[in-house]
DNA sequence: GAAAAACTTGACTGAATGGTCAAAATGCAG
DNA sequence: CTGCATTTTGACCATTCAGTCAAGTTTTTC
């Protein structure tokens, strides 16, 4: 029987692989309701009851593809280093946190997904891990302002703002693409944007007095 | 039969009104796929055929819907005055999505839900009047640029960075709520989230030289 | 106030879909 | 090569759910 005592065989690690490859594409398009194991079976190239063996229910794909991209999308945060130099650091989280929205378009819309219907499955991490993650980077930011290294603001809402834009990018991806000229191709738009959020975020649209 | 050229009587105008008002409640919550015609039917306290007589597939319920929200949310964007004063345009212009945010987060949800699963009921609407609106509004931008009233930025970032920051807290409400410290009651915090946000985004975050 | 139109609903149907099961196929240790 | 464990699947079941229908009830019209 699959995945008793934990233990893993060569053909279990593959096939769970391919199938979570496969669970992020569907649920992060279509929602965990709106997609069938019908769909994920046939991406990941086998049969619906095979699937099942390797997860017995639909739910537990789900919870373990999104813990999975969890993990991915704090890393960044989580490596703001209190000891350096605040702009530089924001610089850095920022330019990262865009870089993904970019490559991993699917795992912010699934993670977008599940906050927007209530957040069902991770309520208890949002309150526990995320909290205290985000308290800690909060007074870090705290810490930054107090010895004048940067404006007086209040650091949640900023480190919202920031999250907020960047997955803008990921998340409402067909709006941007709709309304942006597209000028640039496709590749230097990320790059773009990256590049005037952290313009309009560190100095603001306000012009400096001459 | 209901809608037979567009005449509606008394009981229809009614009762299209509580069905829309369900309906905006149940989609926001659970997404088009998650949502069922009962489930509306019963919010809206009637049979799902009398439902069904009034909006003939669960799809026409959803786009009537969306399209109502859409003109709600569109209106302030819309009336971001060029002749004003651009800081206090986009003062006001900020501060009533955010009061929109407050009050009718099931609007934003159900319009953050449509766009991230790919707009399939809504991409010409994007492509055409949007992409119009917003090509308009950022030409009011550039001048103010050109006019050295606002810092040069690119205004299509600005704008997507001031949707993405404000939607953010109707869309993720879960998540801001899991994570702020609850000093504030409920009452303020978007008070509180206005200002910040209004802040950083003249500002910018980065100490002013003294 | 009677006929016509509009409205309402219980009971139903068919398709989709999550999940089961028993039997077949494959992998692998000795 | 053999026998046991793992993996794979076709066929199936039960439930959910969008949508239908025919028969009733209420509202409007004249």
């Amino acid at each position: 029987m699959a995945r008793s005592g934990n233990k893993r065989t060569r053909i279990q690690g593959i096939n769970r692989g391919i199938i979570l490859d496969a669970a992020l594409e569907v649920f992060s398009a279509y929602g965990f309701r709106g997609s069938t194991i019908d769909q994920i079976a046939e991406k990941a190239g086998m049969s619906k009851p095979n699937l099942l063996y390797y997860f017995p229910r639909k739910e537990d794909i789900y919870v373990t593809v999104l813990e999975n991209t969890l993990e991915d999308w704090l890393a960044p945060f989580r490596d703001i280093d209190p000891d350096g130099d605040p702009v530089e650091e924001l610089r850095k989280y920022i330019t990262l946190k865009m870089e993904l929205s970019a490559l991993k378009p699917e795992s912010s819309r699934l993670f977008a997904n599940e906050i927007l219907h209530g957040a069902p499955a991770i309520q208890d991490f949002l309150k526990t891990n995320l909290k205290r993650l985000v308290d800690e980077k909060a007074t870090v930011i705290r810490h930054w302002i107090e010895q004048g290294k940067l404006a007086p603001v209040d650091p949640h809402h900023l480190i919202f703002m920031i999250w907020a834009t960047t997955q803008h990018y990921a998340d409402f991806d067909v709006q941007v693409r709709a309304i942006l000229p597209d000028k640039t191709g496709n590749g230097s738009f990320f790059n773009d944007a990256s590049q005037s959020i952290l313009t309009i975020l560190l100095d603001g649209i306000r012009p400096r007095q001459v």
